[in-house]
DNA sequence: TTGCTCCTCACGTCACGTGAGGTGGC
DNA sequence: TTGCTCCTCACGTCACGTGAGGTGGC
């Protein structure tokens, strides 16, 4: 009879080395002798079948605990079936997960692009366009500014997979406030209704001018005076309230860099009289 | 400001105390503070989204290194975006891995449902049926049958996709032989050439009979009697070569319980004259 | 002597989880 | 005193891989 030593029964197997030795430890494989004195292994071409098996479930993802059992009683069918069938559950579970996690990582990707696009045609010009109007979910707040984060968070929660754009912040002062602004952060939504302090509307569109910002937030200042010097220029009449729609600013998750941030500053104007 | 214990901390993050203790230990997310004496460990709000982005991007399935090394660059907007389209690769190749999975296990299921339906409604009597004819690529020896399996190895490892169905035997004696039979190892086929040994054609149909055996193989000889006394008793006349279909028996990976092996033994016959 | 194969034993991987044994403040 | 939270330290998980140090036969 045809007698292997480990190397060979290896390379017969495409089991390593290592891993044999392993499954002789575990008792998942043991050679058919060892010499005593030198401590070789032997393998006959019996355990080929045993070994290629093994070989095709660790394939199939099942550990080697459940290997193990279902060898012992591989003669049962039933067992059998069923353990590939339960296999069979765990796999698609698996894939589910990932393609949750593929689609996470689209979003964040599509988002991305999205965001380089509007960068590559960006204008850092003041523009006459006609904004329409847009189905907003709304909280409005009399405070500080930085507190708007946490409201968008709470829209994003209540409204999760209806929400359809950017976040934009409307402003109803007509100057510039630090701690006590007046002011209403708003997500683009499809569906939904008002309630418990948020507001769903439509929000007008008309005439208005634009200006694209890029850079930190507490430059925003610079942006306002350019396009109300334009509105005044132009002989037309700045209506409130004022918006900013983020275009690209730190995500719930990232910071990025902030010379990057991206906002569009609209305001609806009145025709000249 | 608002300082947590690493207890409060974990449940604001949804990262448990452990997995905190060991970020701190790594290097990837140290508390605001550690108390001299007692070791305590607090952290500030500040922590919170970065406890976010880890957590975010360990259930992207980064690993605590690229996390690591993708938060000391956080703000190069290029990098997470290679980071993250690499990343999405490494998924795809992962949802890939599972489906062959998937589809290995779907293919065994399959061929066991199959197996139950045949057995389902089968019945163990000699039919008279007429055989299809069937395009098979077939390697015919003399010797032993035992070494059949190599054979349809041989066939199997050649024209892989192209099988289209279950192993069969053909057998060219009249009589039984243990050691010195003429048989033929074939398998279904949809294409291919003949070459090397291997023989690629149309096997003839018509008029024929046919009888289910369950169990081992030392028993055919049993139902051999019977489907030779069937044709016997019709005055028919059974023509070579007889072929066995091995509907279910010891698969590539397991060798099942012999109990449950079916095997349809199919005669073609000449009418009777 | 060199090169090859075989051996054992200890440790590493990855991202934590488990549990023992102890502290400190209400 | 009991219960709670915090600490450190050592070990476990899973399926091997790595490498050191040594043997035995051509």
């Amino acid at each position: 009879m045809l007698v292997f030593t480990i190397g060979e029964f290896s390379k017969a197997t495409g089991l390593t080395v290592k891993t044999l030795r392993f499954y002789h430890e575990e008792g998942l494989l043991a050679p058919s002798c060892v010499d005593e004195p030198s401590g070789y292994r032997y393998y006959d071409a019996s355990k080929i079948e045993k070994a290629r098996a093994i070989a095709f479930l660790r394939g199939l993802e099942f550990s080697l605990g459940e290997i193990k059992s279902i060898l012992l009683r591989c003669d049962d069918d039933g067992d059998l079936l069923e353990a590939m069938t339960h296999q069979r559950g765990v796999i698609e579970e698996k894939i589910r997960q990932y393609r949750k996690v593929a689609r996470s990582l689209d979003d964040f990707l599509n988002d991305e692009k999205k965001a380089r696009q509007v960068m590559a045609r960006a204008i850092f010009e003041v523009e006459e366009r006609v904004l329409n109007p847009l189905r907003i979910a709304g909280i409005r707040r009399k405070g500080r500014y930085a507190d708007c984060g946490e409201r968008f968070g709470e829209i994003a929660r209540r409204f999760g997979r209806m929400i359809r754009g950017k976040p934009l912040l409307l402003h109803y002062d007509g100057d510039y406030r630090e701690d006590d602004a007046d002011f209403e952060a708003c997500l683009p939504v499809s569906g939904g209704q008002s309630a418990e302090g948020i507001s769903v509307r439509e929000l007008a569109g008309g005439p208005g001018v634009t200006l694209l910002h890029r850079g930190p937030y507490d430059q925003l200042g610079r942006s306002y005076t350019r396009i109300l010097a334009h509105i005044k220029d132009k002989g037309q009449e700045a209506l409130l309230p004022t918006r900013e729609v983020y275009l690209k600013g730190p995500g719930m998750i990232f910071k990025g860099n902030p010379k990057n941030y991206l906002t569009e500053i609209q305001i609806l104007v009145n025709a000249a009289t």
